[in-house]
DNA sequence: TTTATATCGTTGCAAATGCAACGAAGTCAA
DNA sequence: TTGACTTCGTTGCATTTGCAACGATATAAA
C-alpha cells in the first residue's frame, strides 16, 4: 500500500489555507457591507483603476465574465456602480462606482488592510518570504 | 482615494494561486479517472484512513458533511467503495474502499506524487519553507 | 420506562457556478 | 457595400454548493 497524506499534499494544504482566510475575510464584507466575493473583487478594482469594462475586470481580477456580468447587475441594483455604454466602442461598457460605491470603499479599504496587518502579524517575518513565493509561484504556474 | 492593490491582498494572492493549483491538478484525475475534488479527497482519506464514517472524513478533509454524503454516493455507484451501516453505532456509515478503488488509487497515487514533485521543482529550495508556513498558517488561522 | 437532548447521514431548496450559445457591435478584406 | 470573422456582455442550462431541516439512532436524566 502506497503511502499518500492528503495533509501534506501542497494542493490540498493550499486549497484548505485559502478557503479558511477567504471565509474569514468575507465575514467582514459580508455582514457588515452586505457583499458576496465576486462584488468584492469588482468594487475594489473599479476603486483602484477607475471606469473600466467588464472585460477589463475579467482578465485582471481571475474571474469568469459571466461572475463579473452578474456581480456588476447586483452591484448596480444596489446603486454602488452605474453602467453606460462605451460611446468609443459600443460593444463595451463602462462600469463606474456612485458615491454611494465611493463612501462604500471609504469604510471597507480600513477594514481590509486591518485584516491584512493581521495576517502579516500571525507571520511574523516570514511575511514578505511568504509573498515573495506566492508570486513567484503564480508566475510560475502560468 | 485610499490606495488598495488586490494584486498585493494577501487572501486574494493565495485565492488565485489555490485555484490555479487546483484546476491543475483536478485536470490528472478528471481526465483519467472522471472524479471530482471532492470525490478524490474522499477516496484519498478513505486510502489513508482504512473504513471510516462519513462524519470522520467532514472532519479530517474540509469540506461539508452533504459534499461528503454525495461524494460517497457517487462513490458507491461507480463502485469504487461500499457503504455498510457500523454495527456498535448504526448512526454512523462504514465507507470502504472496493477492490476498484483500490486499484485505482494505485494508478492515481503516483500521478499525485509526479505533480507534488513539479511542484517542489517549481519551488526548488524554497519548497520546505512553504510548507513549513503553510502549516504553521492554518494553524494560527483556526 | 419515558422523556429530553444530541449526533449521524441524507435530502430539499435557493443561490452560485462554469460553460456554451446568443445578439449586438466592431474590423477588415474582397 | 457586402460578407466573414472577432469580441463584448448577457443569458440559459445543468451542475454544484452551503445551509437548514429531517428521520433514525444513541445517550442520559427523570
Amino acid at each position: 500500500m502506497t503511502d499518500f497524506s492528503l495533509d501534506e499534499f501542497l494542493p490540498y494544504q493550499l486549497s484548505v489555507l485559502s478557503a479558511q482566510i477567504s471565509r474569514e475575510f468575507s465575514e467582514i464584507y459580508a455582514e457588515n457591507f452586505g457583499l458576496t466575493v465576486p462584488e468584492w473583487r469588482v468594487i475594489v478594482h473599479l476603486h483602484n483603476a477607475g471606469p473600466v469594462s467588464v472585460r477589463e475586470i475579467q482578465a485582471r481580477v481571475d474571474m469568469d465574465k459571466s461572475k463579473v456580468s452578474r456581480a456588476a447587475t447586483r452591484l448596480e441594483k444596489s446603486s454602488h456602480i452605474t453602467k453606460e455604454t462605451n460611446a468609443d466602442d459600443r460593444r463595451l461598457l463602462k462600469l463606474a462606482l456612485t458615491d454611494k460605491g465611493h463612501a462604500l470603499m471609504k469604510e471597507l479599504i480600513p477594514l481590509a488592510q486591518k485584516f491584512e496587518q493581521k495576517l502579516s502579524d500571525r507571520l511574523g517575518a516570514d511575511n514578505k518570504v511568504l509573498r515573495d513565493m506566492i508570486a513567484k509561484f503564480v508566475k510560475a504556474s502560468q
